[in-house]
DNA sequence: CATGGGATTGACT
DNA sequence: GTCAATCCCATGC
């Protein structure tokens, strides 16, 4: 089966976060298309790696294609994917997804009868997918937890961008991306953003 | 060693 | 719209 490489992450981080639009997050039986990512790099202060190398940052400056898995807000695990070559800080954090398999594991999991309140976000889908702490600096290439190249149907994703959500600090950078027309979407795109969504 | 602040979610007014 | 839950980790004393 066709696959992602090395290759694909190891390149700035403004470039993978949109090219993994309509690629599948996989963990097990369960997957999902991803539908909306943000980028994030040590050069600004947003970003965990802007501290600099410490234990936790260690996997954000180590090879490209390993999972970033970290706890926030005490409760919930947030997936990203390691980008650029080794040394540079940067990940693209995984915000919400399709469901595409196992959706009955899914709702078992979230507890939610619905599909679209299933990885409408970026903790429902870790959650969704059964995936936690224990699958930091793990490699998404081949893995239990893997990223695959894009079905046929979204070979051509179409996409926009806008702030990223849930930051005080850079939050003018438009380093959110999403696909458009996307039901599992983690928040309403700004008026901006759903006018241009409209005219594409 | 104590403290403060989150890349969020779900429940409630 | 507001707000609490909950814990890891970076920072500062």
């Amino acid at each position: 089966m066709n696959r992602l490489g090395r290759a694909f992450y190891e390149r700035p981080v403004l470039e993978v976060a949109p090219d993994l639009l309509g690629c599948v997050l996989r963990h097990g039986d369960s997957a999902g298309v991803i539908v909306e990512t943000e980028a994030y790099h040590e050069s600004e202060p947003a970003c965990h790696a802007f501290v600099g190398l410490t234990e936790r940052t260690r996997v954000l400056f180590g090879p490209p294609a390993r999972a970033y898995v970290y706890r926030s807000y005490g409760i919930h695990a947030l997936v990203n994917a390691v980008c650029g070559p080794e040394g540079e800080g940067a990940a693209v954090l995984i915000r919400a997804l399709e469901p595409l398999e196992g959706v009955e594991a899914m709702r078992s999991r979230r507890g939610v009868p619905r599909d679209v309140d299933l990885c409408s976000g970026p903790g429902k889908l870790t959650q969704a997918l059964g995936i936690g702490l224990e699958h930091n600096e793990i490699d998404l290439l081949d893995g239990p937890l893997r990223i695959e190249p894009r079905p046929d149907d979204w070979r051509d994703v179409r996409w926009v961008t806008g702030p990223r959500i849930g930051i005080t600090k850079a939050a003018d950078l438009p380093w959110r991306f999403a696909a458009v027309g996307a039901p599992s979407v983690s928040r309403p795109w700004p008026p901006g953003l759903a006018a241009r969504a409209a005219r594409a």
